[in-house]
DNA sequence: CTAACATGGTTGACAGCTCAAGTATAGACG
DNA sequence: CGTCTATACTTGAGCTGTCAACCATGTTAG
């Protein structure tokens, strides 16, 4: 399934499922920033898989980085207007693969169950903000 | 947890949890043999995922190759007698830690839920077999 | 203030997997 | 029989992500 949604994805929008993730996360984050640390562990990836993975997104001018006053050691990743333009053309046409794939096959109370039970799985958990 | 049982396997037995789930497969197996397609199948990787996993447990001299009397286009992967040792070996250990990481945050009946939800998601059918 | 440690981030080397292309065998059909 | 297509498997090239090592900044305690 994840191969599928993935090469879906790449097909018709040149993005990984992780680079989408990635997008989805900015997209909804506060001035759609976010640390890179914390991006790393949402996405469930490692910092310098974040580092290469942001690499790309910032070469194709949909991701920027901006530093933080107050601490000088962290790096925010901000979505450009180009990124937010991407990923609103993109999300539709995932949105529709995942429902096709995945939500097909579940009423939604089954999907409420679902959430609810692979949620309980452990994560690393978040960490604090920083006033940009 | 992937990568927590990943590593967890790595460091105690030098194994990848696809390495773990091949073995798996072939100790369950008929005459501990299966043809490398329908392997590849079973724990979703690719034609050339499997040939490139099973050279690291061939190898090892856990696995060995046995070729098909009947269609010379098949191979066999069977699981050694020294790879039947390591298997069992390990599994302890593995299940163990599935147990602790997984296992622990449900209930038997949400197992059972979480079983036939997830079953239902799609997979390539298996194919046919072939007398060694 | 300074030493010691924790945290955010990047980089080099490498593992693991994919895709595309190629080889070899099998089966179907004229 | 010869051709055409499908299947089993391997190999070369390349991508993605990991780990380990590193630098810089922040924090805490003597």
């Amino acid at each position: 399934m994840t191969r599928e949604l993935s090469a879906r994805l790449e097909g018709a929008h040149g993005l990984t499922l992780n680079d989408y993730d990635v997008l989805v996360q900015l997209y909804y984050a506060p001035e759609r920033s976010l640390r890179r640390v914390d991006l790393a562990r949402t996405v469930l990836l490692t910092a310098s898989g974040i580092t290469r993975l942001l690499d790309g997104l910032e070469r194709a001018g949909w991701v920027e980085k901006r530093s933080c006053a107050t601490d000088a050691r962290v790096t925010y990743a901000h979505l450009t207007d180009a990124g937010t333009a991407k990923f609103e053309t993109a999300q539709a046409g995932h949105l529709a693969d995942v429902e096709e794939l995945f939500g097909s096959r579940f009423t939604p109370e089954e999907r409420e169950q679902l959430a609810e039970l692979l949620g309980r799985l452990p994560l690393a958990e978040t960490s604090e903000a920083c006033s940009a």
